[in-house]
DNA sequence: AACCTGCTGTCAATTCATTGACATTATTTT
DNA sequence: AAAATAATGTCAATGAATTGACAGCAGGTT
């Protein structure tokens, strides 16, 4: 079979090359060579081709890329032809900012439904959707063909409600809880770790205006 | 002496150590060897020695590691023993989500300001500052010793508001924005590239329910 | 006190990712 | 139509990250 597992240092290079193949397709550019697009992402060109090339070849000797046809194809290798239905579990700030967010819908990510544990938020209106209990996303995902569910709610309850998600049969779970969740799997999980990335930040800061969060000063 | 350099790959997962030693702090445990936080966090115990040992040497020979010490030692690496100033540059959902999350505090992280270009929000309480206007942002920074921007506006304006804070000497940019920042290297930045993240998500579900229903790698 | 056990720190081996080099092939030019 | 040019696809070389192995030391045991 023609497919290999492929790392998931390449996929995570992919929304990248997208995004930046749709700015060249918005601006007319029709072609573009592994060289062009190296310098203008600051990578090799040698790791775009080597990427692309993870899925057969996009381009042509001579010629090299046609925009709109490496766009549309890594869209494709993305999954973004296809639509993916989403809820959003925890109705607090991140939720609703999320939930209100409008941009996913542009890739095919359509807000469905949100929900929460709180009753003073039941039918408060998010987007087109009133905020449900949590006891109705088993039905609403069975009977709404809800792929992904967005996971914005506290650690503490985070492991619970994923592993009811599973059994309601959801395909992915985008986890803005600071935990790692466990599921079978074929249950996909993407973490977004805020805090994790601000401690990273925090010690890049340090590191360059402190000269390196390195050593103890004072071992033991 | 130039301390060596230490990769990212290593920095990233320094964040989780520190999360699972807070939490068997909490829960009253002194000491682990790195075989017994190897089988806790699913990674291996020889990653564990040689992360650690990129800052020196936390354990001892024959006991393992202290939990408190480690996870002191791994928030001063990350910075968390200093405070740290930031304001959130775009009061739209996003910024009013991560203004309203209050758990960053308890790590340094003090919100201090927010802005917006939109005059209609001039004033408004948001936690406890008020949406001041762009114009705002020069002086306050100044006075207010901040570090840390977080930049949640649309794409079409951060590189322009990211060339601002960099001339009025911010240190690090949390940067939401679609778009690659280009900022003089002594700034941080540190995207958080939300529909990155959920195109990953999107391809490793594909992946796997729709692509040959492939596991990563079949069981030994 | 001497011995045994457990576990780190570290070096070597291995695996994985990136970069460099070039033969090959399409396009363009003359 | 043939020659020149351009740029891919791919293989080999290099570099980085992870894992494995073990000497040596601290702490516990008898």
């Amino acid at each position: 079979m023609e497919e290999k597992e492929i790392s998931q240092a390449v996929i995570s290079r992919l929304p990248r090359y997208f995004r930046y193949l749709g700015e060249l397709k918005d601006q007319g550019i029709e072609r573009i060579s592994s060289q062009e697009l190296s310098d203008i992402m600051k990578v090799t060109a040698s790791q775009i081709r080597q990427d692309f090339n993870n899925f057969g070849g996009f381009g042509q000797q001579g010629y090299g890329y046609n925009v709109e046809y490496l766009f549309q194809e890594i869209g494709r290798i993305l999954g973004l032809n296809q639509k993916h239905n989403l809820i959003i579990i925890g109705a607090g700030n991140l939720g609703q900012a999320l939930a209100n967010y409008g941009n996913f819908e542009r890739r095919g990510f359509l807000f469905k439904g949100v929900f929460d544990k709180n009753p003073q938020l039941y039918g408060k209106k998010i987007r087109d959707a009133e905020v449900q209990p949590m006891e109705h996303i088993e039905q609403f995902v069975k009977s709404n063909n809800i792929d992904i569910a967005v996971l914005a709610i506290p650690k503490t309850e985070a492991e619970r409600v994923a592993e009811q998600l599973v059994d309601y049969g959801i395909k992915g779970i985008w986890n803005f809880a600071h935990v790692d969740l466990n599921v079978p799997e074929e249950v996909q999980v993407e973490n977004v770790h805020l805090s994790d990335s601000l401690m990273k930040l925090s010690y890049n800061i340090n590191r360059f205006h402190n000269g390196g969060g390195g050593k103890p000063d004072a071992p033991q």
